[in-house]
RNA sequence: GGGCCUGUAGCUCAGUCAGGUAGAGCGUCGGACUUUUAAUCCGAUGGUCGCGGGUUCGAACCCCGUCAGGCCCGCCA
């Protein structure tokens, strides 16, 4: 069975309607890996909705958290906001800088900032959860009920926290989190209690209160996370490997939702996504692959593909260079898959079965629209990169396209993912090993492991290559005949070609390549080459 | 110190929950298509299932131990 219909089992035992949650904060730029969180909850939601439940996707975002640090991409000025709300705070402009004119005009705040282009990217890979900004819900009382009982009980609450997670709390401790004199959560030390109003002193020697029903503080995380489940009504919630471990926020929570008097939800522990050779993914340190711009190379579906294939305890790397090729192959193979058929097949093993019902889950999961059947486009990713680089223009390759029989006509599916694939192409992240380029001088040692035979005809072929028309049949017919001519069949042909040309062994079709190339440097690229020959 | 996850073919991983003769894709090699879109099609190759015990008629799978890698027990998806 597939993960996501497993939990979607698991919910059907514990009821008929469900919210399932997501949350992050917005301290950075979103992220590959902030994908997994909300991908996972949206597919749970789809498989629970499968399973004939009703099924919520939340996202929480914790705008009530505060700035940690002064991150690399933000400005000096962000020391005076550390400790303040990412919710309550300037968004930093292209520069870093605090923007302050959007601030006070329309409201603008740093998790607005950062929130926006991932909802953007969210919306093109088929997901739109219903938001809960969590300083909102701090402003407007939802957090009252949890924080009194805290505050009117921190023993209890100390007692868990200790126990659980075997670490031991400052005797300072108390389960609210005032605002000092500046707007800050740091530096702060809790003087008396007495509902609704925390009384506190600050670093600067500033005595206040703060009203726990206004929000004016925050729960800290291992009793904010359990309230929410509360007032959010929340029963399923995907989490990362660091909230899940022994001792950890989740373990806790469970305890602290139970005294806060409801439920915690059910879990799923996913394991995080690294970039390839460059370990976590974080924003803090810059090393990230944003949603955006993976969805520059490849088709929203591709990207859930990554997630839907892969049991959430399995760590991704996440590739952007041949992995990508291959999972992107990977989709064009599943698309084209029949399972109606290869189910009916009695003789299958219930092994072999599980596979078959996997992947066509794990396929109708990566549809942007649910709705939607998966549908091959028939031309591999593979195969795509090798013709966006050898045909310039899209009518060009499509009309090759349908030369060759692969496709009938040109669909918007295909034209979607050309254009993506040419962003691909001309960013960084395309693998050289599938980069096509033509030698600028001749490679020696490729031209040496030529057999006497191949290097018989290098020198005709140049000179055939000058009397020809520039054109793709006039190169072909250069080829062909200078093989003719010298009875040495085409197969000889083509190894001396890449050699002179690539120094590869193999490659693509050349004349198309060469046609587009000046013909001045490839004609003097060839004499190159026979002049090799000749010493 | 305590805990979690991972370890299966050259690579990426299924298979472990319900024990029953080791799987897929990629790669590699070979063949076909006889002017090749590194395309497509067909075939082959390939694994002491980290290691050692135990339970069992039978273990990749269950139990105990052990090694290696990653992570958590302030914050982080």
């Amino acid at each position: 069975m597939h993960w996501s219909d497993v939990i979607a089992q698991r919910l059907a035992e514990r009821g008929d309607e469900h919210i399932i949650a997501t949350g992050i904060t917005p301290s950075g730029e979103f992220h590959i890996g902030h994908l997994r969180e909300i991908l996972t909850g949206d597919m749970i939601a789809r498989a629970a909705r499968k399973a004939g439940l009703k099924a919520e996707l939340v996202f929480v975002v914790d705008n009530a958290d505060p700035l940690r640090k002064v991150y690399p991409f933000l400005d000096d000025a962000y020391h005076e906001f550390i400790g303040m709300q990412l919710g309550s705070i300037p968004a930093p402009d292209e520069h870093g800088k605090p923007d302050w004119a959007r601030f006070e005009q329309d409201g603008w705040n740093y998790g607005d900032h950062f929130l926006l282009p991932f909802l953007e990217a969210l919306k093109q890979i088929g997901v739109q959860p219903r938001l809960i900004p969590n300083l909102e819900s701090y402003q407007n009382g939802f957090f009252t009920n949890s924080a009194k009982r805290a505050c009117d009980d921190p023993e209890a609450i100390r007692e868990i926290i200790e126990r659980v997670s075997s670490r031991e709390l400052p005797e300072t401790w108390f389960p609210w989190q005032p605002l000092n004199s500046k707007g800050s959560l740091d530096g702060i030390s809790v003087t008396g209690y007495e509902f609704p109003l925390v009384y506190w002193k600050d670093e600067y020697g500033v005595e206040g209160q703060s009203d726990i029903t206004k929000g004016e503080g925050k729960l800290p995380w291992r009793l904010d996370w359990p309230a929410k489940w509360g007032f959010n009504k929340i029963t399923c919630e995907p989490f990362g490997k660091d909230h899940g471990a022994a001792g950890g926020s989740y373990a806790t929570g469970v305890e602290i939702a139970a005294f806060f008097g409801h439920e915690a939800p059910t879990p799923l522990v996913y394991e995080w996504i690294s970039l390839r050779g460059q370990g976590a993914m974080s924003s803090s340190t810059g090393n990230t692959v944003g949603p955006i711009e993976a969805l520059q190379l490849v088709p929203p579906e591709i990207l859930r593909l990554l997630i839907a294939n892969s049991k959430p305890n399995k760590a991704i790397e996440f590739d952007t260079g041949m992995g990508l090729v291959n999972l992107a192959d990977e989709y064009e193979r599943l698309a084209s898959r029949d399972f109606e058929a290869e189910l009916a097949d009695d003789s299958l093993s219930r092994r072999q079965r599980v596979q078959v019902e996997d992947a066509k889950v794990a396929l109708d999961l990566s549809m942007v629209d649910p709705e939607h059947q998966a549908q091959s486009t028939a031309v591999s990713f593979r195969h795509l990169a090798l013709l966006a680089q050898t045909k310039p223009t899209d009518e060009a390759l499509m009309g090759s396209l349908i030369d060759s029989g692969t496709i009938h006509a040109s669909t918007a599916a295909l034209e979607d993912r050309l254009q993506r694939m040419r962003s691909w192409i001309t960013s960084q992240h395309f693998p050289e090993e599938m980069r096509i380029s033509i030698l600028s001088h001749p490679n020696v040692e490729s031209m040496n492991e030529l057999t006497q035979d191949q290097r018989n005809l290098v020198q005709p072929l140049a000179a055939t290559l000058k009397a020809v028309d520039w054109t793709a049949e006039g190169i072909t017919s250069a080829f062909s005949n200078t093989a003719k001519e010298l009875e040495t069949p085409m197969r000889e042909m083509y190894r001396t070609l890449y050699a002179m040309f690539m120094g590869t062994v193999r490659g693509p079709r050349l004349a198309p390549i060469l046609v587009n190339c000046e013909r001045d440097v490839i004609l003097e690229l060839a004499d190159a080459c026979a002049a090799l020959i000749d010493n």
